[in-house]
DNA sequence: GCCGTTTTCGGCCCGACTGTTTTCAGTCG
């Protein structure tokens, strides 16, 4: 039972208890650990077998749900969640999902029409039994209808990088007629927290004549729908099938309501629970003594109200940051401007879309120091890897860049498979000439747990590794992160002084945030990469950027953004011997933000 | 079901919008 997977069962109980109208506040209990489960970054099996002891460490896992996941890793089930299902059909859980369907409709429907699943809703709104019901008006009913034809459509949230494109139009297009009513525009949600997904996009909006921006937002022309309107909001639907909602707020109010729609929803929660016990109240029209607003128009004056440091987005996740904000030791994030070098990239050599120089040219162009050109290695026969001869040969066209240039270098590289075992595809003496090797796997991601982890382990501690590539494989939406005991792989990295990669492929977004963090405890350095197959490709550092603040981490934390010659000197292979020494074992993520 | 300068009981975040009502419940974020 992978950590998704018990994750998925506690949802499941939260929803089924829902429908049963169980006490509201039980069922969050169980809302709240699912997430907790899910974002741990380290099986949680092995947790539970060292008893409850751990896993009650961990914010909101009690005595009671410590035992319940240690009966899950041991059967595979839950007698709870069973007992659950032969109370309320497992097809009801999915008209949770429809729009305008919750808890209590969904009971309702259950208990009345006898409605089990899907089909069963599908019939009786057929035969118009639905609209007999107390409750179900004609709109009601036709949001249903539509709901369960949209359900078979699996609903993608949008890549990070999707999002931006729809964000950035948009704004532009608000701002273009905004005619200096606008004071304030930004994009809040999780697309500020720069998730790796984002499901809609919360825009809000201040200024002197709001009403006219959210008249101009309708007439917007990539809207397919107008699904909302109000006097403060409004919500459509674009024709991509992206759902943007519009929030007008007065500017006394504009700090408290991009803090609140900006989320998460659990930082939310602590900020409010906070406020509460200073007898304040914060809503997203300010921090309220009484009636009397205190703090609202900026989000700095309302973290300062409740005594904390301004928290960047990025670490809004209730993971710590607030406790860490209150002690005045939040980390000082890396910023994209601290970049100096980009540590994987592709050319037509393998199967990247331009040359050597096109690329270098373009990194040129952004001012970077240093690129390392990452080719394939033979093993990927698809993208025309490199055997060790036509390796050599880029390397003296490298050295011939380089020569004729100044401001760049560009660093003789190779993104070597990592084979079965861990062996690499390309031969250590010449693996030893390189300036600096990624190790990547490419092959074989659906392999057992303990066969990935030898491969990276192993691949982490080699003479001539300076860094593992997309260490979890994971395509988002597409492909699932490989099954692999990371804590001994971020354990073996930092001992042998190997980098894990934040890749900062759109498609890709790899290494996880969590898992950025919990490595970064064991004194891991990384490397932030593009994974660029062409120029374009090159201002994917951003993504990789953000990763990285989303894991807390600091410049420091990060080989490039140093100079050259400072941070080679500090790998494995600019030291003659190194010594690894061992590193505490990993507490929980709780302090790491 | 969790949690604790309110500590083993009694709290647990808050408001907008919609539809269906005629004063409000349910859903959503």
């Amino acid at each position: 039972m992978q950590n998704p997977d018990i994750a998925r069962l506690f949802d499941e109980v939260a929803d089924l208890l829902e429908i049963q109208s169980a006490n509201p506040f039980r069922v969050r209990a169980y809302r709240t650990a699912a997430r907790t489960v899910r974002d741990f970054p380290e099986p949680l099996s092995d947790v539970a077998q060292q008893g409850t002891r751990g896993l009650t460490e961990l914010p909101g896992i009690g005595e009671d749900l410590a035992g319940k996941i240690r009966t899950i890793v041991k059967t595979g089930s839950l007698p709870l969640h069973r007992q659950l299902v032969r109370k309320v059909p497992s097809g009801v859980l999915d008209l949770l999902r429809i729009p305008g369907l919750g808890p209590k409709r969904v009971k309702l429907l259950l208990a009345k029409l006898k409605i089990r699943s899907a089909a069963d809703l599908r019939r009786a709104l057929a035969g118009g039994r639905v609209r007999t019901l107390k409750g179900f008006g004609p709109k009601l009913v036709a949001k249903i209808r539509a709901g369960l034809g949209q359900a078979e459509r699996v609903e993608r949230r949008l890549l990070l990088h999707e999002a931006e494109a729809y964000a950035t139009a948009l704004l532009k297009y608000l701002r273009q007629g905004g005619h200096g009513d606008i004071a304030g525009l930004a994009v809040a949600g999780s697309y500020r927290r720069r998730k790796e997904t984002v499901g809609d996009l919360d825009v809000l909006v201040t200024g002197r004549d709001t009403q006219r921006v959210m008249r101009r937002f309708l007439t917007y022309p990539d809207i397919a729908e107008v699904v909302a309107r109000g006097a403060t909001r409004a919500t459509v639907k674009l024709t991509g099938g992206v759902q943007v909602d519009l929030r007008a707020v007065a500017p006394a109010a504009y700090g408290a309501a991009l803090l609140y729609f900006t989320g998460s929803k659990a930082h939310n929660i602590e900020l409010r629970t906070l406020a509460q016990d200073r007898h304040l109240k914060l809503n997203e029209y300010g921090l309220f003594s009484g009636t009397r607003r205190v703090a609202g128009r900026t989000e700095e004056a309302v973290y300062a109200r409740l005594r904390l440091d301004w928290i960047p987005p990025e670490l809004r996740e209730a993971r710590g940051e607030i406790a860490l904000a209150q002690a005045h030791r939040l980390p000082s994030l890396v910023t994209l401007a601290a970049v100096r070098g980009d540590l994987q990239m592709h050319t037509l050599a393998s199967d990247g879309r331009a040359t050597l120089p096109e690329m270098a040219d373009a990194a040129r162009a952004l001012g970077y120091d240093y690129i390392a050109i990452t080719d394939h290695s033979r093993r990927v026969t698809m993208a025309h890897g490199l055997d060790p001869a036509r390796l050599r040969d880029q390397w003296q066209e490298i050295d011939a860049w380089n020569a004729a240039h100044r401001g760049l270098t560009v660093l003789k590289s190779v993104e070597v498979d990592i084979l079965e075992g861990g062996a690499l595809d390309l031969p250590d003496e010449l693996l030893a000439e390189a300036d600096y090797v990624v190790a990547s796997l490419h092959y074989g991601l659906d392999r057992p747990e303990r066969v990935i982890t030898r491969q990276l382990v192993t691949a982490a501690r080699h003479r001539w590794v300076d860094a593992i590539g997309h260490p979890t494989g994971r395509l988002l939406g597409t492909r699932p992160p490989c099954r692999c005991d990371f804590e001994a792989v971020a354990r073996a990295a930092a001992e042998a002084g190997c980098l894990l990669e934040l890749n900062g492929h759109p498609d890709r977004m790899d290494l996880p945030d969590t898992l950025a963090a919990a490595a970064k405890t064991y004194g891991v350095r990384f490397a932030l990469a593009t994974d660029s197959h062409q120029p374009a490709h090159l201002s994917f550092m951003r993504y990789a950027v953000d990763l990285a603040r989303r894991a807390g981490l600091e410049a420091g934390d990060i080989v490039n953004t140093l100079p050259l010659a400072q941070w080679r000197a500090a790998l494995k292979r600019g030291k003659r011997t190194w010594n690894p020494t061992r590193l505490p074992r990993l507490r929980a993520l709780q302090t790491t933000a």
